[in-house]
DNA sequence: GCATTAACACGTA
DNA sequence: TACGTGTTAATGC
């Protein structure tokens, strides 16, 4: 898959407003109230991209708040040239951006679609007006800040680890989040092949540690998705509430 | 050694 | 049929 660009114009004008169904999917739709949801309504694009192709690019102007409806997308660094490094891989019910947003600044990663995806977005003014009235709202983005504030966290240390099941372990635990990403269960769906893309390992290696994680009883390979039995196992931490024995 | 690419058979949507 | 999975063989760092 080679990564194409679309301006975002192009993104624009392939874009329609958003169905009943999608917008009850949405987070945080449903905590605003009346006069907010019609704001949304009237504001907000949906659009479907292809596999490889890109959202945003770091250095463009802000244009939207996004979020993902349904497919899966990885932020990364400019893979063009230096190291690539992926951030974050964004499964549905993910929000970004909106730390440029708020700043009004330019993108600083690159969003690229690892399949066929729905994204929603919202205007920068919609996104300041909401930030403006609704505390509930304020809430919302604020819990995404700082979740990912954890999340890059453990990119870093995922980055520095050699072992490749343990990445691969890591890289799990970081996509599986409840409070960034509601719209996962507990059933991931992710191909080997994408979480190759993402982890930066081949299907292979990837099908090799996905085995070792599933003996150690963390997940369960199933047919184009992974379930998660141990999510604090899999983040490398012992369970919360160990009865003792 | 370990991971990667290439190639293949097989099962599933 | 098209795609995802599981496996092996050859190759590279």
């Amino acid at each position: 898959m080679k990564p194409e660009r679309i301006p975002a114009a192009a993104l624009l004008s392939r874009s329609r407003p958003a169905s009943e169904r999608e917008l009850a999917d949405i987070p945080w739709f449903r905590l605003l109230d009346d006069e907010e949801r019609a704001r949304v309504r009237a504001d907000l694009r949906v659009v479907q991209v292809e596999a490889g192709e890109t959202i945003c690019r770091i250095g463009r102007p802000v244009t939207f708040w996004f979020g993902l409806i349904d497919g899966l997308l990885k932020m990364s660094n400019d893979s063009a040239r230096g190291l690539p490094m992926t951030f974050a891989g964004l499964p549905p019910g993910g929000w970004f951006g909106e730390g440029t947003v708020l700043k009004h600044e330019s993108y600083r990663y690159n969003v690229e679609a690892l399949r066929r995806s729905l994204v929603a977005g919202i205007t920068v003014g919609c996104f300041d007006w909401l930030l403006g009235r609704s505390i509930a709202f304020n809430r919302f983005v604020m819990d995404q800040l700082n979740e990912r504030l954890g999340q890059f966290i453990a990119a870093r240390e995922i980055d520095r680890l050699s072992d490749a099941d343990l990445r691969v372990a890591r890289s799990l635990g970081a996509l599986f989040h409840p409070v960034l990403y509601p719209g996962v269960g507990t059933l991931l769906h992710i191909t080997q092949q994408e979480l190759g893309y993402l982890v930066g390992l081949s299907r292979q290696r990837v099908n090799a540690a996905l085995h070792a994680l599933q003996a150690q009883g963390l997940i369960r390979v199933e047919y184009g998705g992974v379930r998660v039995l141990d999510l604090d196992g899999l983040r490398g931490q012992r369970p919360a509430a160990m009865a003792t024995r």
